[in-house]
Order: C-alpha cells, then sequence, then structure tokens
RNA sequence: GGGGGCGUAGCUCAAUUGGUUAGAGUACCGGACUGUCGAUCCGGUGGUUGCGGGUUCGAGUCCCGUCGCCCUCGCCA
C-alpha cells in the first residue's frame, strides 16, 4: 500500500479510534486558516472529517497552500475534540486528525460554482452544473440521491432474486417496429442503406422469454425514445422490466405491491399499506382529471352538467347540449387568496389546456359573488352549493368544454391550486400509492380516422369485452394498469394476448392487415402460434421511483449524466458531428 | 412547431419613470488573528449587462432580430 492510501474514509471515524494513526483521502469540503492552525474538512462519499494542521508539525507549511476541491491525502493522530468544541452537525464531530504528513494528491483551480453546499443556498445555473457535472456530482445531496438510487436498485433486484425471477439482458441493437415513439437509429455498416433501432422498451424480447419458457423475468434496461423531453422525461431512461408467465392481474399486482413495500421500508423506512387500492380510469378521470392522480390531497372535480338546466346559462347549457361536459371543483377557503387580477390569469392557465374559459365563483354566507352569477337563479345556486359542498370563503371554479378538455384543465388546475394552495407537503414523507385499472383498449386516433392502441397492440381485453371488439371498440376495456405514486406514472403493463386468433381480430380492429401484422411482428406471431404461455408483465420507471425516494420534481437530478431539455450533453457536446470517414463506412 | 419565464462580476442576486463612474453577498488575491467549523476583521482585484442592430442628448432598462437555458402544449403505443 502506497504511504499515501487511506486507512479510514472521511465519515467512519469515532471515539473509539483515538489515538490511532490513520491516513485519510479526500477533497477540501472547506478551510479555515487561522494564524497558527489550519482547519480542513475533508470530505468523500462517506462523510466529513475534520483535520486540523498545527504550527508545529512539518505539515503546516505544504497546509498554506490547501485551497477548495484540492485532493488531499492526511496522516495523523485521531484525537477527541476540545471540550466544548465538539461539532453536533458531523456525524465524525466528536473527533478530529491531527496531521503529520500532507500530501496534496492533486490541485483544482477555483471551481466555476460552489461544490460545497449549505442548507437554503441557491445552487448555479443548471447549465453551468450539468457542464460541469463531474463538480456537480460532489455535491453531498446529489452523492446521496445517487446512493439511494443503488439502494433501490439492490432491494429490486434481491426481492425479485428471492421470488425466483431471473435477470435476462436483451439487445440494444433491434428492429424498429412502427407505432408507439419515435425511434433512434443506428445505421448498420455491414449491411448500408439498413438500419437498427435501439429499444423503445425490452417489450417484445420479454414476450419471447415467456414463450422461451423463463416464467420469471426482469431486467434493470435501458431505454430510448427520441420524443421532446420534459421535468420528468429524459430521452434515454431505466425501466425495471418485469414478466411472468401462467399469470393474471392480481398475480402481477401481489408481486409488484410486495416490491413497492419493500422499497419504501428499506429506503426510506416508509411503511405502504397493502394491498394498494384499485382506482377505475373512468373514476379517476372524473374525480381528478387525469389517469395518475396525485393522491395526497383532495379537491375533487364533481360532475355539473346534469345542473346546467336550472341554470339561464346559455354557454353552458350549449356545451352540454353538444355532447360536452361541464365540471368544477371547489377551493376551500381560497377566497381571499386570490385578488381580481389572479382570478382573471387561470382563463390563460386553462386556456394552455384547450379550455375556452373558466367561470369563478365566490362563496359568501348569503351570496353568490361572480361575473355568471346573473344566469344563476337562486335554486341552482343553492343546488351549486349542495353539489360542491361551498361553505362561505370558498372559490368555486367550473369549466364547460368536450370531456377530454374538462377532465386535462381541471386535472392541472386541481394541481396547481393544490400547489398555490399547500395542500401537500412536497418534501414529507407522504406516499399516495394507487393501481389506476380498466384502461379503455383503444382510443380514437382523429387524424388518421382509426382506432389506436392505448397501451400497445399485445394488450389482452378483459374476458367479458371481448365479444365487442369489433361492435362496440370504444368500450373495450383492456387488462391494463398503471401504478400511480404522487400524482406520477411510476409502473405500467399490461397481460399480454397469447391467443394468435384474439391477436389477428385485434391487428384487424387496429387496421392493419394480415401481411402488415406479419411484416411488423412475424416473429412475435410465430412465437404464438408456437406454445405461448399466458403472460403478463409491468415496467416500473426506476427515474421516477428514483424521483420520489430523492423527493425531487427533475428527473435531471437522479440520473448521473443526464441531457438538457433539447436532448443535449452538455458536458461531453453530444450529439455532435463526426468525421467524413465515418460517414463515409457507413454508406451515408 | 406553439405559449410562458429567464439571461448583469467566477457564483447568487440588486440597480426607482430611460439619467452620475452598474452595486451587494460570496468566491478569489493580500494582510491581521491560538480552537475554527458557512470563522471573524481590514484592504484589494474582478463587468463586451448573452449576441447583433435600432430609437434617444443618454439604454442593463424601450423596440426589432438572434442565441442559450428552464417550464409547458403538441408529442411520449
Amino acid at each position: 500500500m502506497a504511504s499515501w492510501q487511506r486507512t479510514h474514509t472521511c465519515g467512519e471515524l469515532r471515539e473509539s479510534h483515538i489515538g490511532q494513526t490513520v491516513v485519510l483521502n479526500g477533497w477540501v469540503n472547506s478551510y479555515r486558516a487561522y494564524n497558527d492552525q489550519v482547519f480542513v474538512d475533508l470530505r468523500d462519499r462517506y462523510g466529513i472529517t475534520q483535520v486540523v494542521f498545527e504550527a508545529d508539525q512539518a505539515s503546516f507549511v505544504a497546509a498554506q497552500e490547501i485551497r477548495g476541491e484540492f485532493v488531499l491525502s492526511v496522516r495523523g493522530l485521531m484525537r477527541e475534540r476540545l471540550p466544548g468544541k465538539h461539532n453536533p452537525k458531523l456525524a465524525t464531530g466528536d473527533v478530529e486528525v491531527r496531521a503529520q504528513e500532507l500530501t496534496i494528491l492533486n490541485r483544482c483551480p477555483t471551481p466555476p460554482f460552489e461544490v460545497t453546499e449549505f442548507p437554503n443556498e441557491e445552487l448555479a445555473n443548471e447549465d453551468l452544473r450539468l457542464q460541469y457535472r463531474f463538480l456537480d456530482l460532489r455535491r453531498v445531496s446529489l452523492q446521496r440521491t445517487l446512493i439511494m438510487r443503488h439502494r433501490l436498485n439492490q432491494v429490486m433486484r434481491n426481492f425479485l432474486d428471492q421470488q425466483g425471477f431471473l435477470e435476462v439482458e436483451t439487445p440494444l441493437l433491434g428492429r424498429s417496429t412502427p407505432e408507439g415513439a419515435r425511434d433512434y437509429l443506428v445505421p448498420s455498416r455491414v449491411h448500408p442503406g439498413n438500419w437498427y433501432a435501439l429499444p423503445q422498451s425490452p417489450q417484445l424480447y420479454k414476450q419471447l422469454l415467456m414463450v422461451a419458457g423463463f416464467d420469471k423475468y426482469y431486467q434493470i434496461a435501458h431505454c430510448l425514445r427520441d420524443e421532446d423531453l420534459r421535468a420528468d422525461r429524459q430521452p434515454e431512461f431505466t425501466q425495471l422490466d418485469v414478466e411472468m408467465s401462467f399469470v393474471e392481474m392480481d398475480d402481477v399486482f401481489g408481486v409488484i405491491e410486495g416490491l413497492t413495500a419493500e422499497v419504501f421500508k428499506q429506503c426510506l423506512d416508509v411503511v405502504i399499506p397493502l394491498p394498494l387500492p384499485r382506482l377505475k380510469y373512468a373514476d379517476v378521470m372524473l374525480k381528478y382529471g387525469s389517469d395518475k392522480p396525485d393522491l395526497r390531497y383532495g379537491l375533487e372535480i364533481a360532475e355539473l352538467s346534469d345542473w346546467v338546466g336550472q341554470t339561464e346559462f346559455k354557454v353552458f347549457q350549449g356545451t352540454v347540449a353538444g355532447g360536452g361536459k361541464v365540471r368544477g371543483l371547489n377551493a376551500k377557503g381560497a377566497v381571499d387568496k386570490f385578488s381580481r387580477k389572479q382570478l382573471d390569469d387561470l382563463t390563460l392557465f386553462v386556456q394552455r389546456y384547450g379550455a375556452k374559459g373558466i367561470s369563478w365563483i365566490k362563496v359568501e354566507k348569503e351570496k353568490l359573488t361572480s361575473p355568471v352569477e346573473k344566469f344563476l337563479p337562486a335554486a341552482a345556486q343553492q343546488a351549486l352549493r349542495q353539489r360542491l359542498s361551498a361553505e362561505p370563503g370558498d372559490l368555486l371554479l367550473l369549466v364547460a368544454d368536450k370531456e377530454d378538455v374538462v377532465c386535462q384543465t381541471l386535472g392541472n388546475l386541481r394541481q396547481h391550486l393544490a400547489g398555490v394552495l399547500k395542500l401537500f407537503d412536497p418534501d414529507g414523507n407522504v406516499f399516495k400509492i394507487a393501481w389506476v385499472v380498466d384502461f379503455p383498449s383503444f382510443i380514437w386516433d382523429e387524424e388518421e380516422k382509426r382506432w389506436a392502441a392505448n397501451h400497445h397492440p399485445f394488450t389482452a381485453p378483459r374476458d367479458e369485452d371481448l365479444h365487442k371488439l369489433e361492435s362496440d371498440t370504444g368500450s373495450v376495456r383492456a387488462k391494463a394498469y398503471d401504478l400511480v405514486i404522487n400524482g406520477y406514472e411510476c409502473a405500467g403493463g399490461s397481460i399480454r394476448i397469447h391467443n394468435p386468433e384474439v391477436q389477428s381480430r385485434l391487428f384487424k380492429v387496429l387496421g392493419m392487415s394480415v401481411e402488415q401484422a406479419r411484416q411488423r411482428f412475424g416473429f412475435l406471431l410465430d412465437a404464438l402460434r408456437m406454445g405461448a404461455p399466458p403472460h403478463g408483465g409491468i415496467a416500473l420507471g426506476l427515474d421516477r421511483w428514483a424521483m420520489m425516494l430523492a423527493k425531487t420534481g427533475n428527473i435531471r437530478d437522479v440520473i448521473a449524466f443526464p441531457k438538457n431539455q433539447k436532448a443535449r450533453d452538455l458536458m461531453t457536446g453530444a450529439p455532435a458531428p463526426v468525421d467524413a470517414k465515418q460517414l463515409k463506412e457507413l454508406g451515408l
């Protein structure tokens, strides 16, 4: 062992080490230069330990050069801190190292931003931090997050291993399949003009593994989708991919619920009560305006379409007569939280989601105050109060439009209001987890004038809906399910079709000819014909799970080397041009 | 592609209605200091106000264009 190599980490030294000679390696988190002493807080991923350089030691002169983020090796004697000089903020705060030898292993110019973190301090611009990601990753909070993510992976692996699951890897270079997200393509050098596609998910491979008899499979898989980014979406992300044979929905729920409880117990020491609630898609869309509702607060949406008949409001009545809906929610006690201007600005908010406008109604003891009050006879006002359990001080917000617009608008408004009214603690250890089930199998694609698969074309319809596959396509419910945590879709899956006949009928409904289906998914259809077991599974968005555990709304906080919103890696500069020679080899 | 927000010292921010030499904290450099722990005190360096153009006696501030970042709609089976 070289003389500079560490005997301990910066997080482990305690009173029991007093009297020992130790060697620490780490980065200078901070330093305090005194006349006859230099105090250095030395940091590694295990913690921080105070090192003291004193004037009577040979190391003292060299210590004058120490600056932030230098990499040091310090050999010294462990001792207890002076009485009254213990630091309760540090785990190692009862002790310190009296430095005898100092080796400056590497120096560092003044960093472009502060690596040392303090509570409530503004972080530097994110693009600057992404450019110097290797420095950003030194920050204690990002280190904690990545350590937490490691724990998450380990808990999942251990749990699934104990349940008899096998981890199997599937290819990154595969075949492009139409539908779904835009593929990232990779040109073939050996077959000029031909392309691989990077996987959007291992979906087809895992089904083939079921046909092959690997009846309990999982994989921590990278998935790539060339679509625009969001705060919770990266082009490259990670799924815990799971598939099982000889199962129905309840079996998948059982495994994943056990896994979920284990993750929250092991990672945060939070107990998740089981079984998890199962919510019907139609119900959550009505009550929460979203298929991934945040259940940490109420603020439920109420159906008011049947109420508008009591009003004299032509706009509402026209909407309902035209097949639309009128719905609303009650922001309890919110009247004095919104100025007239802020109420008017809600119009701008709802217009983002395609709504034409919003009607606000202030509830007072004797009357309702609202621009639409004149259209509301006394009886209608009374009924509205009842419908929305309105009390003085409440603010009622109503939207009238096509059903999907009403849902999306009120769903987002609900979320917005919950934030403004502080109805939940974003940093709290509260996790409301539920299944959403009974999704429609198909949604109507207005542009292409055809039915499209809501989940994917291999999702099994519910048995009792099979008979109306062709006759009442829109009402067919799927054996599909999402796991929703605090308003995030954290997992989604389905029971797959294992019967080639049903699969053919489904392709037909989707407007796909036998030839087209063969061309696109021939290998899967062959597999389904050759003894495919009933099977189904799920994929967990690990980045979002890590976001839940780290209590962040920013996916870049839980990925070591993320891309920015324009899908650029600011550190490496990817994507970047390549040599003409490389292109020529590829025949491009 | 559309909408919104932002861009001032290495970093985080301020700068009144368009008006003096663009300030503060922090970092950095120098000095003082025997126990600090976001040390303290004294002094100092540091600016193409993203970039380009325009209006004006005068632009960080107003106008036009452009680039970048974040949020969002579309998109994401």
